[in-house]
DNA sequence: AATGTGACCCTCT
DNA sequence: GAGAGGGCCACAT
Protein backbone atom coordinates (compact mmCIF):
# COMPACT_ATOMS: atom_id res chain seq x y z
CA UNK A 1 0.00 0.00 0.00
CA UNK A 2 1.63 3.74 -0.81
CA UNK A 3 1.39 6.47 1.69
CA UNK A 4 -2.15 7.94 0.60
CA UNK A 5 -3.58 4.54 1.45
CA UNK A 6 -2.31 4.27 4.66
CA UNK A 7 -2.92 8.09 5.64
CA UNK A 8 -6.78 6.66 4.67
CA UNK A 9 -6.88 4.35 6.67
CA UNK A 10 -5.04 6.21 9.53
CA UNK A 11 -7.81 8.10 9.54
CA UNK A 12 -10.93 6.22 8.78
CA UNK A 13 -10.01 3.91 12.01
CA UNK A 14 -10.09 7.32 13.74
CA UNK A 15 -14.10 7.57 13.40
CA UNK A 16 -16.01 6.79 16.53
CA UNK A 17 -18.59 4.76 16.89
CA UNK A 18 -21.71 6.03 16.22
CA UNK A 19 -20.61 8.67 13.46
CA UNK A 20 -19.53 8.66 10.09
CA UNK A 21 -17.29 10.67 7.72
CA UNK A 22 -17.70 11.65 4.33
CA UNK A 23 -14.70 10.69 1.56
CA UNK A 24 -13.77 14.53 1.27
CA UNK A 25 -12.87 14.64 4.85
CA UNK A 26 -10.74 12.11 5.11
CA UNK A 27 -9.44 13.24 1.79
CA UNK A 28 -8.70 16.73 3.32
CA UNK A 29 -7.29 15.24 6.49
CA UNK A 30 -4.86 13.24 4.64
CA UNK A 31 -3.61 16.74 2.74
CA UNK A 32 -5.70 16.02 -0.45
CA UNK A 33 -8.67 17.93 -0.32
CA UNK A 34 -9.32 16.92 -4.12
CA UNK A 35 -8.49 13.03 -3.89
CA UNK A 36 -11.78 12.22 -2.50
CA UNK A 37 -12.39 9.71 -5.10
CA UNK A 38 -9.13 8.37 -4.37
CA UNK A 39 -10.23 7.72 -0.52
CA UNK A 40 -12.36 5.41 -1.05
CA UNK A 41 -10.40 3.23 -4.14
CA UNK A 42 -7.93 2.75 -0.90
CA UNK A 43 -10.72 1.68 0.84
CA UNK A 44 -11.64 -0.89 -1.64
CA UNK A 45 -8.65 -3.08 -0.33
CA UNK A 46 -8.76 -2.39 2.91
CA UNK A 47 -6.92 -4.94 4.84
CA UNK A 48 -9.22 -5.78 7.59
CA UNK A 49 -13.02 -4.11 7.19
CA UNK A 50 -15.17 -4.89 10.30
CA UNK A 51 -16.83 -2.47 13.13
CA UNK A 52 -13.98 -3.63 15.91
CA UNK A 53 -11.73 -0.47 16.92
CA UNK A 54 -8.92 -2.41 15.68
CA UNK A 55 -10.79 -3.33 11.93
CA UNK A 56 -11.22 -0.21 9.98
CA UNK A 57 -15.06 0.69 9.90
CA UNK A 58 -15.46 2.08 6.55
CA UNK A 59 -18.72 1.39 6.28
CA UNK A 60 -18.61 4.62 8.18
CA UNK A 61 -17.34 6.37 5.31
CA UNK A 62 -20.48 7.87 3.19
CA UNK A 63 -21.05 10.25 0.61
CA UNK A 64 -20.86 14.20 1.22
CA UNK A 65 -24.93 13.95 0.63
CA UNK A 66 -25.01 10.93 3.41
CA UNK A 67 -26.45 8.23 0.54
CA UNK A 68 -24.34 5.26 0.79
CA UNK A 69 -21.91 4.09 -1.92
CA UNK A 70 -23.25 1.97 -4.61
CA UNK A 71 -20.94 -0.64 -5.06
CA UNK A 72 -20.32 -1.18 -1.31
CA UNK A 73 -17.84 -4.01 -0.73
CA UNK A 74 -19.35 -5.94 1.84
CA UNK A 75 -22.86 -6.79 0.42
CA UNK A 76 -24.83 -3.76 -0.87
CA UNK A 77 -25.94 -0.68 0.86
CA UNK A 78 -28.05 -2.56 2.81
CA UNK A 79 -26.03 -4.40 4.82
CA UNK A 80 -23.90 -1.12 5.44
CA UNK A 81 -26.76 0.49 6.59
CA UNK A 82 -27.53 -2.36 8.68
CA UNK A 83 -24.33 -1.97 10.18
CA UNK A 84 -24.67 1.94 10.67
CA UNK A 85 -27.67 1.37 12.60
CA UNK A 86 -26.42 -0.89 15.17
CA UNK A 87 -23.91 1.83 16.14
CA UNK A 88 -26.66 4.07 16.92
CA UNK A 89 -26.85 5.88 13.46
CA UNK A 90 -29.68 7.11 12.47
CA UNK A 91 -31.27 7.44 8.97
CA UNK A 92 -33.84 9.93 7.52
CA UNK A 93 -36.46 8.58 4.98
CA UNK A 94 -34.62 9.45 2.20
CA UNK A 95 -32.63 6.28 3.07
CA UNK A 96 -29.93 8.97 4.05
CA UNK A 97 -27.52 9.49 7.02
CA UNK A 98 -28.46 12.04 9.17
CA UNK A 99 -25.42 14.07 8.73
CA UNK A 100 -26.57 16.80 11.09
CA UNK A 101 -26.33 13.90 13.85
CA UNK A 102 -23.69 11.67 12.91
CA UNK A 103 -21.46 13.38 11.29
CA UNK A 104 -18.06 13.18 12.86
CA UNK A 105 -15.66 16.42 13.76
CA UNK A 106 -12.00 15.39 13.47
CA UNK A 107 -11.46 18.52 14.56
CA UNK A 108 -12.87 17.96 17.93
CA UNK A 109 -11.15 14.55 19.53
CA UNK A 110 -14.68 12.52 19.54
CA UNK A 111 -12.97 10.14 21.08
CA UNK A 112 -14.24 12.05 24.43
CA UNK A 113 -17.59 12.52 23.76
CA UNK A 114 -19.21 14.27 20.57
CA UNK A 115 -19.45 17.76 22.35
CA UNK A 116 -17.01 19.43 20.48
CA UNK A 117 -17.69 22.23 22.37
CA UNK A 118 -13.74 23.21 22.44
CA UNK A 119 -13.97 25.19 19.63
CA UNK A 120 -14.17 28.77 21.06
CA UNK A 121 -16.90 31.59 19.91
CA UNK A 122 -17.28 29.73 16.30
CA UNK A 123 -20.21 27.09 15.21
CA UNK A 124 -19.08 24.88 17.32
CA UNK A 125 -21.96 23.87 19.30
CA UNK A 126 -23.77 21.05 17.94
CA UNK A 127 -26.92 20.05 20.49
CA UNK A 128 -28.51 18.64 17.55
CA UNK A 129 -27.65 20.60 14.07
CA UNK A 130 -24.02 21.23 13.94
CA UNK A 131 -23.07 23.44 10.41
CA UNK A 132 -23.27 22.09 7.00
CA UNK A 133 -20.06 23.42 6.28
CA UNK A 134 -17.13 23.08 8.09
CA UNK A 135 -14.42 25.87 9.11
CA UNK A 136 -12.03 23.08 8.09
CA UNK A 137 -11.26 24.87 4.71
CA UNK A 138 -10.25 27.86 6.37
CA UNK A 139 -7.74 26.68 8.67
CA UNK A 140 -6.59 24.51 4.81
CA UNK A 141 -5.91 28.15 3.88
CA UNK A 142 -7.42 27.58 0.41
C1' DA B 1 6.39 2.78 -19.94
C1' DA B 2 1.85 4.45 -21.09
C1' DT B 3 -2.94 4.25 -20.54
C1' DG B 4 -7.29 3.42 -18.35
C1' DT B 5 -10.16 3.18 -14.46
C1' DG B 6 -12.00 3.57 -9.81
C1' DA B 7 -16.31 3.44 -2.77
C1' DC B 8 -15.86 11.31 -5.16
C1' DC B 9 -15.85 16.40 -4.62
C1' DC B 10 -15.38 21.09 -6.15
C1' DT B 11 -15.63 24.85 -9.54
C1' DC B 12 -17.01 26.98 -13.46
C1' DT B 13 -20.56 27.78 -17.21
C1' DG C 1 -30.56 25.88 -9.89
C1' DA C 2 -28.67 22.37 -12.84
C1' DG C 3 -25.13 20.36 -16.00
C1' DA C 4 -20.53 19.53 -17.47
C1' DG C 5 -15.70 19.10 -16.62
C1' DG C 6 -11.42 18.85 -14.16
C1' DG C 7 -8.60 17.07 -10.53
C1' DC C 8 -6.38 14.22 -7.63
C1' DC C 9 -3.34 9.11 -6.28
C1' DA C 10 -2.63 4.32 -6.75
C1' DC C 11 -2.79 0.10 -9.20
C1' DA C 12 -3.72 -3.32 -13.12
C1' DT C 13 -2.99 -4.39 -17.91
Amino acid sequence: MGEFSDAVFQQVVRIPRGKVATYGQIARLIGSPRSARYVGYALRGNPSPGMAETDIPCHRVIFKDGSLCKSFAFGGPEEQREMLEQEGVSFLDDGRVNLDAHLWNPNAGDESGNDANGKAGANASLPTAPPPDFNWKLELGE
